[in-house]
RNA sequence: GGGCCUGUAGCUCAAUUGGUUAGAGCAGAGCGCUCAUAACGCUUUGGUUGGGGGUUCAAGUCCCUCCGGGCCUACCA
C-alpha cells in the first residue's frame, strides 16, 4: 500500500467558479484521489479556499461586507457547490486560518535566518481617494504608446505594450476613478529565489516522467532574460498574514501582510493541520515531515497552468529554503484551458457556465465525465453544447445505462430479479474475462499515468465489452433452447455490473454507488483477479432493475441551455 | 518584441518518442439483432498529418521558413 498525498489548486475567494476552474484541478484531483483510494491505498486530499488579496477586499466592499465575513459566506458556498460536484476531500480548508497564517509566520522567519530575504525599498502609487496602495493593474489611463485610453498600470491591452503606472497619461484609480494619486516610497520583503535558481533548476531536471506543460512554463521562468528573479512577498494590505519573523515582529513591516502567492502554497500544509483540529485524523506530519514519515508519500499537485510558476518555483523555493523537512511535490500535474463554445470562459466578465448553475440543470455525473473525458491535457479544448450532448448521451446513456438495463431487464422477465442458477461457462465467456482483465490493466496504467482522456477512454472500452459480448452470446436466444445456458451467461453479465460501478466510481461516483445499491452489495475493493470479480454476485442473489441511470439530453434542452448560458451572468 | 505550446478524417482526440499500410470515438453509409433508454453489434466511406523546403535508408515525429490558433512575459490570482 502506497500514501498519496493529493493537492488540487486553491481556488480563488471572489465568487463562484466556472467549470474551467473545475477541470484544471480539483476535478481531476478528485479523480486521482478516488482512485487511489479505489485501489486501496491511503490518500490525503486537501484543498482550501484562496482568501488574501486585493480581488477579495474588492469583492467584498463590492457586496457591502467586511472582508472577513464575505470570505467565511464564500468559503461556505464553495464548500457546498464542492460537496455538490463530489470532491472528496479529506479537508476542505482556509488560507486565512489560525494554522496557515502561523505556519506562513514560520517560513518567512526560516527563510530570513537562511539569509533568502532581502528587504527592498520601492516606489507605489497610493490612492488617497481609495486609501490603499494601487496594484498596477488596478490603475487606468491612456497609454503613451498608442493613446489608448484605458490602459492598465501593467500593460496596455490595445497595443500590448509593457507599461509602468507613471507612463499613463492622466492616471486614475481603476476602483474609484479617483486621480488622487500619489507615488509613496514602501519597503517590501523579496524572498530571493535567484540564489535558489540552480538548486531548483536542478531538483527540476531530475524530475522524470512530468508533462511538458509543467516543465516548460518552469524552465522559461528559470532561464528567461536574466533568469529566476526575486519576488516580492508582501503588500500593503489590510486583508491578510500580518508579516511577522517567526513569532517576533519585524521592524518596519508594521501593517504589512504577506502576499497571497506565499501564504496560499502554504495552506497545502496548514489544511492538514485544520483536519487534525478539526478532529478528522490526529497526524498530520507523516504526510508532510519527511523525518516524521513522509518520506514514504506520493505527493502529486494538479493546477492550471497559469499556477505552475507558483508551484515549481516559489513554493518549492519556501520548502528548500527553509532548511526544514517538508515533502516537496513529486509530481506536477497541470492543464491547460477549457474553452466555452468559441471563447474563454471568464470569472471577471460572468461568460460561461458556472459550478452552481452547472448543478442546477444536470447531476453531477454528467459534468464529471464529460469534463475529465475531455480535460484540456495537450492542448486548450473547447466546450460545446452540441458535443456535450453527444458524448454524454452516447457514451453514459446508451453505452452504460443501457447495458444495465438490458442485462437487468431480461434477467428479471426470464429468471426474475435474482441472479439466476445453473449452466457453465464456456470459450466466449472465458474470452471476455480475459478482454475485461486486460482492458482493466489499461485503464490501471492510465489512471497511474495520471492520463484522463485516455482513462476514459479505457473506461468506457470496457462497458463497450459487455455490449459486445451480450450480442455474441444472444442470451434471448439460447435461452429459448437451452435456459441452463442462458443463465451462465446473463450470471455473467449481471457480475459486470458491479465490476463497471468499482471501476467506474472515480468519474461517475452517484452512479456508481446506485448500480451497488441496485445489485444489493458493497464495495469490496478494486479488482484483483477477474474471474473472482466476476463471479461476485452468487446464484439466488437477489438485486433490483436500477431507475434509468442517465437520462439522455434531449435537442430541446440543449437549445435552451445553449440560449441561457450564451448571454453574461450578471 | 521575446519565449513556450499547438495545427492529424466533418467533429473530439491517438500514434510505444525517427521505424511496416497514420489509428479510435462521434457523425455519415450499409447489414445484422430484437434483451434494452430507437438502445446494441458487425462492416464501411473519409487523411498530400496547415503550406513550402531540408536532413535521413526511413519524417506526423528532427531542422529552416511561411500561415493559423492559444498561452506566458514576474504587481490579478
Amino acid at each position: 500500500m502506497t500514501r498519496h498525498l493529493i493537492t488540487s489548486a486553491i481556488p480563488y475567494i471572489n465568487g463562484i467558479k466556472h467549470l474551467g476552474n473545475l477541470v484544471g484541478s480539483q476535478l481531476p484531483a478528485d479523480l486521482y484521489a478516488r482512485y487511489q483510494r479505489g485501489r486501496g491505498n491511503e490518500v490525503m486530499f486537501l484543498c482550501a479556499t484562496d482568501e488574501h488579496g486585493t480581488p477579495a477586499e474588492l469583492a467584498a466592499a463590492k457586496a457591502g461586507k467586511p472582508v472577513a465575513e464575505y470570505c467565511a459566506e464564500m468559503h461556505e458556498v464553495q464548500a457546498r457547490i464542492a460537496e455538490g460536484f463530489r470532491l472528496s476531500f479529506d479537508h476542505f480548508g482556509r488560507s486565512s486560518s489560525p494554522q496557515n497564517q502561523k505556519l506562513t509566520q514560520h517560513f518567512a522567519g526560516r527563510l530570513a535566518e537562511a539569509g533568502l530575504i532581502r528587504e527592498v525599498s520601492e516606489k507605489q502609487v497610493f490612492s488617497n481617494a481609495d486609501g490603499r496602495f494601487l496594484p498596477d493593474r488596478y490603475i487606468e489611463g491612456t497609454c503613451p504608446n498608442c493613446g489608448y485610453d484605458k490602459a492598465r498600470g501593467d500593460q496596455c491591452e490595445n497595443c500590448t505594450k509593457q507599461l509602468d503606472p507613471t507612463d499613463l497619461i492622466d492616471p486614475r484609480s481603476a476602483i474609484s476613478g479617483s486621480t488622487d494619486l500619489e507615488v509613496r516610497e514602501t519597503k517590501h520583503l523579496y524572498l530571493c529565489q535567484s540564489k535558489m535558481k540552480d538548486q531548483l533548476e536542478e531538483w527540476i531536471d531530475t524530475r522524470e516522467g512530468w508533462p511538458i506543460l509543467t516543465t516548460s512554463i518552469a524552465k522559461k521562468w528559470l532561464n528567461d532574460g536574466d533568469g529566476l528573479q526575486d519576488r516580492g512577498i508582501t503588500r500593503d494590505l489590510d486583508w491578510g498574514v500580518p508579516v511577522k519573523r517567526g513569532e517576533e515582529d519585524w521592524p518596519g513591516m508594521e501593517g504589512k501582510v504577506f502576499y497571497v502567492w506565499f501564504d496560499a502554497p502554504i495552506e497545502y500544509i496548514a489544511a492538514a493541520q485544520e483536519w487534525v483540529d478539526a478532529g478528522k485524523g490526529t497526524d498530520w506530519e507523516r504526510w508532510w515531515r519527511t523525518d516524521k514519515g513522509a518520506d514514504d508519500v506520493r505527493y502529486t499537485q494538479f493546477m492550471g497552468k497559469d499556477n505552475v510558476p507558483f508551484h515549481t518555483l516559489s513554493f518549492p523555493a519556501t520548502i528548500l529554503g527553509s532548511g526544514e523537512p517538508w515533502k516537496l511535490v513529486d509530481y506536477v500535474k497541470s492543464f491547460n484551458y477549457l474553452n466555452y463554445d468559441g471563447g474563454q470562459f471568464s470569472t471577471s466578465q460572468g461568460r460561461g457556465v458556472f459550478m452552481d448553475q452547472a448543478l442546477e440543470i444536470l447531476p453531477a455525473d454528467y459534468w464529471r465525465w464529460w469534463l475529465l473525458s475531455h480535460a484540456p491535457e495537450s492542448s486548450d479544448s473547447e466546450f460545446t453544447w452540441e458535443n456535450f450532448q453527444a458524448s454524454v448521451n452516447k457514451d453514459l446513456a446508451d453505452v452504460l445505462g443501457n447495458f444495465v438495463s438490458r442485462v437487468t431487464k431480461f434477467c428479471r422477465s426470464k429468471f426474475g430479479e435474482e441472479v439466476p442458477t445453473g449452466g457453465a461457462l464456456g470459450a466466449r465467456e472465458a474470452q471476455l474475462i480475459a478482454d475485461i482483465a486486460a482492458q482493466v490493466r489499461a485503464y490501471e496504467g492510465h489512471m497511474d499515468a495520471i492520463e484522463v482522456r485516455k482513462a476514459a477512454a479505457a473506461l468506457r472500452a470496457a462497458w463497450v465489452l459487455g455490449n459486445e459480448y451480450l450480442q455474441d452470446a444472444a442470451p434471448w436466444s439460447t435461452f429459448k433452447e437451452n435456459p441452463e445456458q442462458a443463465a451462465a451467461q446473463i450470471r455473467l453479465a449481471l457480475n459486470l455490473i458491479p465490476l463497471y460501478a468499482v471501476l467506474s466510481a472515480p468519474f461517475i461516483p452517484d452512479a456508481s454507488a446506485a448500480l451497488l445499491e441496485a445489485m444489493g452489495v458493497e464495495t469490496d475493493g478494486w479488482p484483483a483477479d477477474m474471474e473472482t470479480a466476476l463471479s461476485r454476485l452468487a446464484p439466488g442473489h437477489a438485486f433490483t432493475v436500477p431507475e434509468t441511470l442517465f437520462a439522455k439530453i434531449t435537442d430541446d434542452q440543449r437549445e435552451d441551455w445553449a440560449t441561457r448560458f450564451s448571454g453574461l451572468r450578471d
